[in-house]
DNA sequence: ATGGTAGCTGTGCTA
């Protein structure tokens, strides 16, 4: 029975809910991460998704700022909501999904902090916190690699605020000095990745030098046409599980909705 | 040379 899983930064729940239930529609996706939710966990729009079957929510929001949830029509289970770095954002949410026949895939729901605009961890506070948080990742991931019983059935989603590859962004000269696409950012993202041997699927299935993007700025006069994007948002499967997924893809039509997130969703398809 | 938009908050911050 396959599971298919859905990512989206949808910067503010509670303004675009009707666009997470035209993903729904649309897609029908099992399980729908967000980020970005910007609702206190009190004030989520349950009941529209429970209607539409996403029975099985757990949440880890905030008010104004940041904040993750998990959707899910098949049974989950809490698992954690680390606070990373010693403060309150409220950036990670992990479960475990039941895989439909007596098993469970643990997925891990990110929202990396953005990191401002000077890439400079020295007089930029937020720059430093990301390269932190990427660190923080890397430990744990170490960790749970090195553990008595590691989990190989794994996935981790979310927006990671770095493009990794030269072809994630419009220009790759341009933007090496831009936050999301520095040298310092993504290999430090390379060192999360390599921490557990994750596997960047969307990346194995639409291969550079194709460009691939999930984010356009609300900047530009018209998105489309400039198509100055970026790759920040991602789905990464542990290796043991890798080769069930056989499917993914990127809703670029989506940045074009009415009142649109400036994020597209990502979808990954596991044959399990 | 450095603006442009968006959301939430509260008269600015974060992205």
């Amino acid at each position: 029975m396959p599971l298919s899983i859905a990512t989206w930064n949808i910067n503010s729940v509670r303004l675009r809910q009707d666009l997470v239930v035209r993903l729904a529609a649309e897609h029908a996706p099992d399980v729908i991460c967000l980020q970005e939710t910007k609702c206190p966990d009190a004030h989520f729009p349950r009941r529209i998704f429970e209607q539409l079957g996403y029975r099985h929510i757990e949440l880890h929001g905030q008010k104004g700022y940041h904040g993750v949830a998990v959707l899910s029509r098949r049974q989950i289970e809490p698992v954690i909501a680390r606070p990373f770095c010693g403060i309150g954002d409220c950036r990670h949410i992990c479960v475990d999904v039941d895989d439909g026949r007596g098993g469970k895939v643990r997925l891990h729901n990110f929202y990396v902090p953005a990191g401002g605009d000077e890439p400079d961890p020295a007089v930029n506070p937020k720059f430093a916190h990301k390269l932190a948080f990427l660190d923080e990742m890397t430990a744990w991931f170490a960790a749970e690699r090195d553990a008595v019983a590691p989990s190989d059935r794994a996935v981790l989603v979310g927006d990671l605020n770095i493009a990794p590859l030269a072809d994630d962004v419009w220009s790759h000269t341009q933007l090496l000095r831009v936050v999301s696409h520095t040298p310092v950012e993504t290999e430090g993202l390379e060192r999360v990745r390599a921490a557990l041997g994750w596997v960047d699927v969307v990346r194995r299935h639409i291969p550079p030098p194709e460009k691939l993007y999930t984010w356009w700025s609300y900047r530009a006069k018209d998105w489309a046409a400039g198509d100055r994007g970026r790759r920040l948002d991602h789905v990464w499967i542990s290796p043991g599980l890798s080769a069930a997924c056989d499917r993914v893809a990127v809703l670029r039509e989506a940045r074009g909705w009415d009142r649109p997130s400036d994020h597209v969703p990502v979808i990954a398809r596991l044959d399990i």
